[in-house]
RNA sequence: GGCGACGUGGCCGAGUGGUGAGGCAAGGGUCUGCAAAACCCUGUACCCGGGUUCGAUUCCCGGCGUCGCCUCCA
């Protein structure tokens, strides 16, 4: 597989550290208020990256962090009066719910990163022994010009800079460049004991020490948004490299921002879309289509049109698959996987991916028209969809329990539930329409459109699914 | 000011030195009681100006435009 990788920006083929095994880390969220649609963007890509390479049969480690002890943390919660704990809890739960909805696999660590303050304080002390950092009123620093590689990997050179021209009052820095890995505890903030005194971990020491921990030395990719670049991901690699762990990672990859009105999503500035109300919204598949659908290093564009689109896209996809019921065992079409496969593996060429799915699907129905099974093209549609973590779920009824079964008992059929109630009375438009009653088979049909329960006639029977 | 990305048909979005991926939308058709779904047909696009070339949307140079990073940010 080739990746671009950020570290030196070419195309590189992937090289395990070790065999059949890939360790990746990417940079999650940090639990300061709820996600915005630009937050689901890193997970479904890396989840994709993830699902690709367990695909091929690598055994892979994920490892995504949570940052749970942060400024933004302790600012949003004296905003809103309510505790930390509180605000942390809040967005926590609706990040999970929104990843979970997205259909991204749970990562297999999931460090906190108040739970790895011991790991980050022993990291902070490697760097001062050995010269890379200093000690100030309880502030511990990184003396950036101690790292000679700082600014490969965003292509910068430390003096051109303008970051840390000004000093925030009450640090204490020696070179206005060096950033905090440890901050002295202000009154009423969490803190925890250290050589420097109380105090609290810097954002960027977090996760060079908690990826190090689970990953070792040298392991193969971090991953992140392109805001990620500079100076954070610079920053884990000076820190990383500069306690001895060198080389941090061999592979970094950043997925592209989303816009809004042409300008960047951002917590900061208030200038966002909410993850959860867009899910809600447009539905949890084509949120996540909508993701896939560009390329992931291109930025995008949000828009209501382009959801809507992502939306009946899906449907096609979703439409493919309802025409084969029941699980397919055979082998997948194969020039559709050389093909899919080829995107993918041209630095996860995901809108390419998507037009092999396609084509599948279009090659397939046409199978289909004509009578035959199609059982390659499912089957390359299965293997196809699992990567890119598209598979409609099962449909569920509870949410429309009670109109399915008020609509049933209108129509005079006994009160069953869920799915036979459908089925009884998808049986009894057949009879209707038997008798050419089209009256009595257009109302059970409007009727269960009307909460959301789609029926299509087929010449082999009568299919149904949620709108 | 420094560093970087991008500019493709109504919209979105891949890709390539040589008669046009894919999706959505639109029009026509087939099927169908109607609808839905599906299939078939219909689109000659690549910011502008130079240059290289037999030939450039694709390479080079110069513009213009949009965006990102340089401060917390996926």
């Amino acid at each position: 597989m080739r990746i671009f990788n950020t570290l030196g920006r070419t195309l590189q083929t992937f090289e395990p550290r070790e065999a059949g095994k890939v360790a990746m880390y990417v940079c999650g969220a940090t639990v300061q208020s709820r996600p915005h649609v630009g937050h689901g963007r890193y997970a479904v890509v890396f989840d994709v990256v993830r699902r690709y390479f367990e695909w091929l049969g690598y055994d892979v480690t994920y490892v995504r962090n949570i940052t749970d002890v942060d400024d933004k943390i302790i600012d949003a919660a004296g905003e809103m009066g309510v505790s930390i704990q509180e605000v942390v809890d809040m967005a926590d739960t609706a990040f999970h719910w929104a990843y979970d909805q997205l259909n991204v696999l749970p990562p297999d660590i999931e460090p906190r990163a108040t739970e790895h303050v011991a790991e980050m304080i022993e990291m902070i002390e490697r760097l001062i022994d050995r010269g890379h950092a200093y000690e100030a009123n309880g502030d511990v620093y990184f003396i950036v010009r101690s790292f000679p590689d700082y600014g490969s990997l965003s292509g910068r050179n430390i003096d051109d800079l303008r970051s840390g021209e000004r000093i925030e009052p009450g640090e204490h820095k020696r070179d206005p460049l060096d950033f905090a890995v440890w901050k002295a505890a202000k009154p009423g903030e969490p803190s925890w004991e250290s050589p420097w005194g109380p105090g609290r971990p810097g954002w960027h020491i977090e996760c060079s020490a908690m990826a190090h921990k689970y990953l070792g030395v040298g392991f193969d990719i971090h991953g992140g948004g392109h805001d990620l670049v500079f100076p954070h991901h610079e920053n884990e690699i000076a820190q990383a490299e500069a306690a001895g762990h060198v080389p941090f990672v061999n592979y970094w990859m950043h997925n592209g921002l989303l816009n809004l009105s042409g300008e960047k999503m951002s917590k900061s500035t208030g200038h966002v879309i909410d993850l959860v109300e867009g899910i809600e919204k447009y539905t949890p598949g084509a949120v996540r289509l909508f993701y896939l659908r560009t390329h992931y290093r291109k930025p995008v564009e949000f828009s209501e049109e382009a959801l809507i689109d992502a939306r009946a896209s899906l449907d096609r996809i979703w439409a493919f698959r309802r025409r084969v019921p029941g699980p397919v065992e055979d082998i997948p079409l194969a020039a559709a996987m050389d093909s899919f496969r080829e995107a993918m593996e041209d630095d996860l060429d995901n809108a390419g991916a998507l037009a092999v799915l396609f084509d599948v699907i279009r090659e397939g129905n046409r199978r289909l028209d004509a009578g035959e099974q199609a059982v390659p093209w499912v089957a390359a549609y299965e293997e196809i969809i699992t990567v890119l973590g598209l598979a409609e779920p099962a449909a569920a009824l509870d949410d429309v329990a009670d109109q399915v079964a008020s609509l049933a008992t209108d129509l005079g059929l006994k009160p069953v539930g869920g799915e036979s109630a459908i089925a009884a009375m998808i049986d009894l438009r057949a009879e209707a329409r038997g008798k050419k009653d089209w009256a009595t088979a257009d109302r059970i049909r409007d009727g269960l459109a009307a909460v959301g329960i789609v029926l299509e006639d087929t010449p082999d029977g009568v299919r149904w699914h949620r709108g």
